[in-house]
DNA sequence: CTACTTGTACTACCATCGTAGTACAATCCG
DNA sequence: CGGATTGTACTACGATGGTAGTACAAGTAG
């Protein structure tokens, strides 16, 4: 899996485990480059998609800031959307591979005990 | 999604719902690539994917078919794996995304009474 | 054996993707 | 204003992936 997507699955589930809040300042562009051992730009790309798309917010000069917008109603209700493409996606690739929608269940819901998040 | 991907999965979907059966021959790799408009090496290479994980049966000089391995026991253990391996996927992701299991579920369930496979 | 049909190996090209390098622009702070 | 800090645009390079072209190998059928 390429860094930039590592890095921005990381950032997602910091705040999604509120290991990182409202208003947070997250690492300078360059700081976490240089941490990281990679280039600036890989993750300004990050913190930019992460703006495009509200969980972040940017300030030039100042740094990069965990955005309030993703608590309000209308981001909750694209959030319930981007969970629907999830389950698409997943549901066209099982049923490719022949499994009906109660397999997908049977197979969950054993997860559910095993590893509760 | 590149053409073998989608002529893979077509072929897998094909048998998973009987339009396709046990000992049946497919197109030949040049029948096939010429109708879809494809090179025949790709045609190929979604055969001999296919026969490497049991699905299919080839013959030079003959054509290739249906296998039947897919119905035995061990193949059942295996595509059971696969589905496994496709959850934690798709588990991870939903992760990522600040979904928990539960959610997930919820949503599936409310999958199935729409569209029963 | 020979002609024909089948799948296959090898190669090369082109597009895309991921990352890094460098230079630039906006903002802050003294 | 002017230096320092922040994010950003542009470019280029390397790697990978997907497809096509061509030539080959294995098997069948007469």
């Amino acid at each position: 899996m390429p860094l930039y997507a590592q890095l921005t699955r990381a950032i997602r589930f910091a705040i999604a485990t509120g290991r990182l809040r409202v208003g947070e300042q997250l690492p300078t562009v360059r700081q976490l480059a240089v941490e990281l051992r990679v280039n600036a730009n890989t993750v300004a790309r990050v913190y930019a998609e992460l703006e495009r798309s509200g969980t972040l917010e940017t300030r030039r000069g100042v740094g990069t800031f965990v955005s309030a917008r993703h608590l309000d109603g209308n981001h909750h209700e694209e959030h319930e959307k981007h969970l629907q493409e999830l389950v698409d996606r997943f549901l066209e690739e099982a049923n490719a591979m022949g499994f009906s929608v109660d397999d997908l269940l049977d197979q969950l819901q054993s997860r559910r005990k095993k590893e509760p998040n």
